[in-house]
RNA sequence: GGGGUCGUAGUUAAGCCUGGUUAUAACGCCGGCCUGUCACGCCGGAGGCCGCGAGUUCAAUUCUCGUCGACCCCGCCA
């Protein structure tokens, strides 16, 4: 653990106080000759016998104190009792280091502290671990995550996401935005997400669901003129964890009045930018953010968001082969299904490895998957057989397949193609190790789909959620409400959804005509959403917004593998959280007032 | 709901595949020594229901099944 690694410089708050005179992390040679006070944890303790050195440690990093018997006897004596993690309060006079005892590690190295008295303010025992131990199983970390974080590498994670909520602030702020705090006792809504339920004590039987996101809100506050909102609001979402889901997590989120995309998008980037800059202390490298359609994408890399951290882009082939004597591929083809192939250059790929990636494909809800690796004019493949030779000078022209690439080649329906293959590309990626991992690739994601068809529920849904407005009215409308497109807009960050939003329907027939589409029934539209309706109904501006994770934004940006990492107190894989004991029984009392029975209650 | 990885002193790991001795090491902890260390050093010591429960076996940390917990992924996440 690099102690001296916290860059965030906390100015002089102490000025005045009574406890102590400076922070740790403060002292400087200025400070050599003066008496100080100076309080904080015990980092580390050598006790040399005659003299006694403490690494005193608190925000902003940690001085050498020294307890001699020639400063004070009885402090020296006391000190022999002092363990790990003790607080003191510690009194004496700075002085230079002796020759030679200067250490270069830390930037207070230059000095250190002769001890006059000192009172031990809290005692610790022992540790559940140690403190500059990094491999630590993060079970234990999280239920003494008061003591992981003592740790300067975690207290820097946390320093840096307030470091970014003021940014975001201030840049908001500069740029006209009003903040608002909407409720976390809301309606609970039909589409989207499980909710979070809360049963309501004053009317029995009745529930409010916690925000999945303050999307309504947001909007009513343009119907109620505020122009430019925006929250730094906690969401929650009552759905399976991963490493980059928590059922609670933080958005940035921003509404605009008398917008178009270009307006949300323009605003959205530059508040990105001032993050990143904060975070990273420099610009993106690439300004303004790169554009790509919903079609483009899932065409080249079959994903709506897009790693463009390596290159590897996918390309259809069906017409070389539509002549094809390969079963598969000429079955796929007659089934109106397509062929889409990746060329992987310059790597030697062992049998195991091209056999691990069949698997991998397999896995991934492949039928099947073709290699074909080209030696000069030979071909060597499970499929060589079947391959014409105008076929193969298709392949070399179309893929730039050369001597000692490798082509993947998987026959579906369009859809399960991309899919698949839009994995296999992150897979292969991954595997290979195709991926730039210095690159920051930034790219707004637009012109997605309104709805997509749901098997499921055999009817529409929307796609990214069901306020959001399509490029042409749908009530004049003709035709596969499948390909019409939506004012959708998303960024991608590495292959990552960091953000996403809309331009929302701001007139009730248009919304009704959504609702519509999406099989909604009047009477559920109108029990659901009725008030939104009515509101769209009295001068609702056009307006539209996007929101941001807050959290993986803080997660990519700082570097970290885990959303858990940027979150203070989260929950585990099942939702528990490990240093409370959430969730937990509640006492019958408290479920009498709530008139609630559990079913598991007996047993 | 499904697939996978892991679970051994306080901590991090080894041992397990191929069952059998006192379960090993480092850090931490406890006691002692040490006036220039900063991952201080040296000497000594304690510390284990091998996650839990069944099964197989003369014998299980080791093999099998179940279960609990942590993590990763699919489904899910408008």
């Amino acid at each position: 653990m690099t102690v001296s690694s916290i860059p965030y410089i906390i100015i002089d708050f102490l000025k005045g106080l009574t406890v102590r005179d400076k922070y740790c992390g403060h002292v400087t040679t200025n400070d050599i000759g003066k008496e100080l006070s100076l309080a904080g944890w015990v980092f580390r303790r050598r006790d040399h016998g005659g003299l006694i050195f403490v690494d005193l440690r608190d925000v902003t990093g940690l001085v050498q104190v020294v307890f001699s018997p020639e400063i004070s006897k009885e402090a020296h004596e006391a000190a022999g009792d002092i363990k790990q993690e003790y607080v003191l309060r510690v009194t004496g006079r700075v002085e230079k280091r002796p020759a030679e005892t200067e250490n270069p590690n830390i930037p207070t190295g230059e000095v250190e502290v002769y001890v006059r008295s000192f009172e031990v303010l809290n005692t610790c025992k022992t540790l559940p671990f140690q403190l500059d131990d990094e491999e630590i199983n993060e079970s234990i970390r999280l239920k003494y995550r008061y003591l992981d974080m003592r740790r300067p590498d975690v207290q820097k994670v946390f320093i840096e996401r307030s470091k970014a909520s003021k940014v975001t602030r201030d840049y908001l702020v500069n740029q006209g935005f009003i903040e608002f705090e909407t409720p976390f006792l809301t309606k609970s809504t039909p589409e989207g997400a499980r909710d979070f339920i809360v049963p309501s004590r004053l009317n029995q039987g009745m529930f409010y669901a916690l925000p999945q996101s303050p999307q309504l809100y947001k909007q009513i506050l343009m119907m109620g003129g505020f122009d430019r909102y925006f929250q730094i609001a906690r969401c929650f979402r009552d759905e399976d964890l991963r490493a980059d889901r928590q059922p609670e997590f933080t958005q940035i989120d921003i509404e605009m009045s008398f917008v178009d995309r270009e307006d949300v998008m323009a605003v959205s980037e530059g508040l990105i930018v001032a993050i990143y800059e904060a975070l990273k202390g420099k610009k993106p490298p690439e300004m303004p953010f790169p554009r790509m359609s919903y079609a483009e994408a899932m065409e080249k890399y079959g994903s709506d968001k897009p790693d463009l951290c390596f290159d590897l882009p996918l390309k259809e082939i069906t017409d070389i082969f539509t002549e094809t004597e390969f079963g598969v591929f000429k079955k796929t083809i007659e089934g109106g299904g397509i062929l889409k192939a990746m060329v992987l250059k310059g790597k030697t790929l062992s049998r195991k490895d091209l056999d691990d990636t069949v698997d991998a494909a397999k896995e991934m809800g492949a039928g099947g998957l073709i290699w074909m690796r080209r030696d000069g004019d030979a071909y060597q493949s499970p499929v060589a057989k079947f391959l014409k030779e105008d076929e193969k000078a298709g392949m070399e022209k179309a893929l730039d397949f050369a001597s000692g690439d490798i082509v993947f080649i998987m026959a579906d329906k369009r859809d399960k193609v991309d899919d698949v293959m839009g994995r296999l590309r992150l897979y292969l990626g991954a595997k290979f190790d195709l991926i730039d991992k210095t690159a920051d690739k930034f790219l707004w994601v637009v012109d997605f789909p309104l709805l997509e068809y749901s098997e499921e529920e055999k009817r529409y849904v929307a796609k990214h959620h069901p306020f959001t407005s399509p490029k042409e009215s749908l009530r004049t409308y003709q035709g596969d409400y499948g390909s019409i497109l939506a004012n959708a807009y998303d960024l991608v960050f590495n292959g990552v959804e960091i953000g996403g939003g809309s331009i929302r329907n701001h007139r009730m027939d248009d919304q009704q005509e959504l609702f519509k589409v999406i099989n909604m029934k009047e009477e559920e539209a109108a029990d659901k959403f009725g008030y939104l309706l009515e509101a769209l109904e009295m001068g609702a501006p056009p307006h539209g917004g996007l929101a941001f994770g807050f959290d993986r934004i803080l997660m990519l940006f700082l570097g970290l593998e885990s959303i858990r990492d940027v979150i203070p107190f989260p929950k585990t894989q099942k939702g528990t959280c490990l240093l409370t004991g959430a969730p937990s029984r509640i006492g019958q009392r408290q479920l009498n007032e709530l008139k609630i029975r559990t079913q598991t209650e007996s047993r």
